[in-house]
DNA sequence: TATGAATGAGCGTTCATTCAT
DNA sequence: TATGAATGAACGCTCATTCAT
């Protein structure tokens, strides 16, 4: 993974990746027929922790809604930043267009999932009032914008400005829940 | 640079390029050093456009800053929605952790420049009344958030889901300026 | 042998060989050195029923000269045609310049028996007064070769044009023996 | 071609024949899609002087149908023996049947026509009373059955007993024309 | 300046061979 | 004795780069 995270499919070379896992070249072809399904498996294997992260978190009770979305953004920022998490979205949106299964494998187990995570928590700050605009409903990806953009901006432009992307969240948030009385 | 796009820089074959440009592959090379260097100017060329974009429209005068930002969204959406400039940016997101010469002079002429112009505007909407969040100013990412969020949007999942990018935008905007009384 | 008859020695795999024969791939090295010993071994072992064969029907008794030759051949001709022995003559042409060991095992225990018994019966047919070219007897080559050709025809032209290999042997034979008068 | 000779399509190497061609192993793919096209076009090409030889030696005129024949064979077989024609027929019984168009077009290309022209002189020889047997006529591959003997025993057999082909073709033809009264 | 044939290093893939179990 | 996962050398093929014309 890290190989293909370093260099994009096309550029990475399978002896290195041999190299890296330990193993001979040939090896890698008792496990996947070509390097295209290397990479396939790769990816879906590596997107099963994002799901889990979304399906793990949802239900915090008590709180409020706002707190509930701080905390998802908070975790996936964390992880984003910390792991390779991040980086294997960036390699999907790079290698997405020519790898259309694996786009649409991402749709369907993290991007609409998480979607419809976001939309129900928008729903119901709605509902409780929390939140004041009810078009917001219709644009789950709005709240989780940031977060993308965040990701996007550590592998790229961090070196040129660093970018707390969770003081960034929370003025995001601010928008959206009403500005937080200062304790 | 079609060529680059539909396949990123590595399965990119010079053949092609030299074939879509109308010229023998030779001839490449009397301009360009190696294909390396052919990819760094064709996106530094590219980049000139979303540059004039940026310094074209800043002040449309009288208008409110909404409005401004507004418009200014409308024609950037407009483009990456009918043109290829989306893909551009798709692709200096894909190949910019292997090309830092083209994540910087990205980061240099249009992302520095963008923000600039963003956090001129918020400035000018926090002194205006218009927008309350004064903290929006140290976060310009915000403003543009969305947009870059239709962009990546569009060329992996608008298969799955269509993506209304300008409604979108003007969702967010009435987050931002408050929401709008509609006429 | 099925394996080396339909794709040559060079192009046959050893997995599909210990596959054919329901045993692993390694267990093929304990009874043999190397692929090349394999085949080899294989060759050594199909040609016994061909020496067999030419050791089993010589001495027909009673019968004309010419009648045992014909029962020799029909019997040839038949092996050819309806198993696989004919592929393995086939075989040894193909492969025989690379492997010379099979080359000269193939010589010794069929070719020079069968020419030995071929001379036999022609020295036979002359001192009898059924051949008449004296000649002959230096080349009994002649008296089989429309059967090699017989052979080989099946293998590569069936399909173009069937040849009748039991009656254009006994046309060869004709000419040898002078024509029979039908019955 | 040597190459293919000497090794036999599977094992014979693209470096080794670009070495021999004095030409860089890509070049080879400038000429031919793969490695495939290449020895099917190398034996198309080899078997045209085949053809002509045919084409070229039919009518000598003046004299009997044996001499014609006997010319016909003579130059058959020293070609044979002097250059790689043999080896080349050789190569086609050991790769025809993997390569049925290779098979396909010999056997279209040389073997019908050749024994057209042998079904023809064997018509004529019946006619003009050189021939006997009419049976002949319908099995022309006797004719040059030996011929075929020869090609096959010199690439195999000939260190354990050379073969004097011309002398055993003479002998053949002495059982399909009479034996010759030597002078 | 432009061409495109030629180059050859490099990569994906195969498969004979080995060896721990 | 038998297995089959693992190995890595070797091969077919590609393609960035060069250079004679």
């Amino acid at each position: 993974m890290d190989e293909f995270i370093a260099r994009g499919f096309a550029a990475t070379r399978l002896d290195d990746v041999a190299k890296r896992a330990g193993v001979a070249k040939g090896t890698i072809y008792l496990h996947f027929k070509d390097k295209e399904a290397l990479f396939e498996e790769l990816i879906r294997t590596a997107i099963v922790p994002l799901v889990n992260r979304l399906a793990g978190g949802p239900p915090p009770a008590g709180g409020s809604v706002r707190d509930m979305v701080e905390g998802f953004a908070r975790t996936f920022i964390h992880e984003v930043t910390t792991t390779r998490r991040g980086d294997i979205v960036r390699l999907i949106v790079a290698e997405g267009p020519r790898f259309p299964e694996i786009a649409d494998f991402y749709y369907r187990e993290v991007v609409s999932k998480g979607l419809a995570g976001m939309r129900a928590a928008i729903s119901l700050g709605i509902a409780r009032g929390e939140i004041q605009n009810k078009d917001l409903a219709q644009f789950p990806q709005i709240l989780i914008a940031p977060a993308m953009i965040a990701v996007i901006w550590q592998s790229l432009f961090s070196k040129h400005a660093p970018l707390d992307a969770i003081e960034m969240f929370r003025v995001h948030l601010d928008l959206i829940f009403g500005e937080r009385r200062t304790t």
